[in-house]
DNA sequence: ATTGGTTTAGTGGACTAGCCTCTAGGAGAG
DNA sequence: CTCTCCTAGAGGCTAGTCCACTAAACCAAT
């Protein structure tokens, strides 16, 4: 009975056994690593079983859970084939659904950035930062070349929501910010307006530099409300806003 | 060939494959009709194996099954026991899923529906104001009654998500609402939390009244505090890591 | 009588070996 | 070119076997 001892933490209920947990998350994470996508399938049982060691019953547990999960789909003679029905997903392709009204947009652009701005000034790490800066200086060297800062604008963007550390923000950011590209270029495109947006960008990092998440958050808010003025947000009582599915 | 079609009656979808699914079935059946109730225990394995004619691995698949559904949890030596049934079973079976995710749910949860609470505010028709308060008026009766107020609580942010009168916004919401389930499930259990909850849904309510979006975040976010920060310590006193910052 | 260790019956955990059924795709007949 | 048939390879399920864990009974020392 080698049973606790160790002291280091307080009485932890011992490991957890559980087989096929294990192999669910390792396959989860070889989904993820290998980047299959919805309709690629899983390698065979008996190829599974002999590479992680363990027997085709103890896979076939493992499919089973990822099956009830709705994961994947294990069909008789052909393979556990993968199906984009996971809840993270599900959320992100309500987005993808149908083709959305740009106030509409703009509105979940707000929700979602402001508070990734804020996670960020508090979850941000030195590379982070790093990477915000280099998104500013990109983006003051193509205004200072007489560009429009298109480029800086999304790296900057970009850099912000992966500071934040919010899987679940960050899948549903990627899955907006195509829509959201028709307006940075249409903002951008209006006179003084990228020195006013790289100014705004400014202000954010230095929220986010300083760790103050309410600052950022705001600084954030007033940058996105001045950047989406060029479609003016008008909501009308008689329009029906698109449902969902 | 032995797939004739028999004629019978009028194409049946093919046969049901999956043996496990079957058993699935029969187990809840066979738990409905023997009243058994959480705590009590299935049969061994070995005696459910020879009662439906079936080898032990697949009782074992449907038990895998079972437990990812989080109708039953089997434990090592002791047997497979029930534990709470009742609606709240995909509850549970989602929580256990995404138990890894909640703090990001949480996260995704506040940028939504701080956004959706400020444009409610600027947005709300007589009736959706009505429906709030309606909502209001029903948690109260529910707690006044000595519930928790869970209805009471998802009609009210139903309410100001469909005040908001954003669809991009909303079907994002729809999406995340049944992952939201279970942190209201637990933050409501809390004593005392559905009276505060109530207090901070009036005080949104009225700042959704009033027109001021500011008001309504700004309360919309305090509320939101108060209830994630019990579903996040709080989740399961077996397993101390799971809170998993 | 209480405490603490030991034994034991019963249960789930997992594996091996094997055979069956289904699917897809290629070979061959027409 | 089209259709049929065959087959390789995939999952479905089983039987048999052994290991690990739990709880309760049992027993001994205090």
């Amino acid at each position: 009975m080698s049973r606790e001892r160790r002291a280091s933490k307080p009485l932890r209920p011992i490991a957890r056994p559980r087989l096929y947990e294990q192999l669910v998350e390792q396959l989860v994470e070889h989904i993820e690593d290998a980047g299959l996508s919805p309709g690629d399938r899983l390698p065979p049982e008996r190829e599974l079983a002999s590479q992680l060691g363990v027997s085709r019953v103890s896979i076939g547990q493992a499919l089973v859970a990822l099956e009830v999960q709705g994961i994947i789909d294990v069909r008789h003679g052909e393979g556990a084939v993968l199906l984009e029905t996971r809840p993270e997903q599900q959320v992100i392709a309500s987005l993808r659904a149908h083709q959305r009204r740009l106030p509409e947009i703009i509105e979940a652009r707000e929700a979602l950035e402001v508070k990734l701005a804020e996670l960020a000034a508090q979850r941000r790490t030195d590379e982070d930062m790093a990477a915000i800066d280099e998104a500013l200086a990109f983006m003051a060297a193509e205004i200072d070349e007489g560009g429009r800062g298109e480029g800086g604008d999304e790296r900057f963007h970009a850099a912000v929501t992966a500071a934040g550390h919010s899987g679940l923000l960050a899948d549903m950011m990627k899955e907006l910010s195509p829509l959201i590209l028709e307006s940075r270029i249409e903002s951008l495109a209006q006179p003084g307006r990228p020195k006013d947006s790289l100014a705004g960008h400014r202000r954010i990092a230095e929220a986010i530099r300083s760790g103050d998440g309410d600052a950022a958050a705001t600084a954030m808010l007033a940058h996105l409300r001045l950047v989406s003025d060029v479609a003016v947000l008008r909501w009308d009582p008689d329009e029906p806003e698109a449902s969902a599915t």
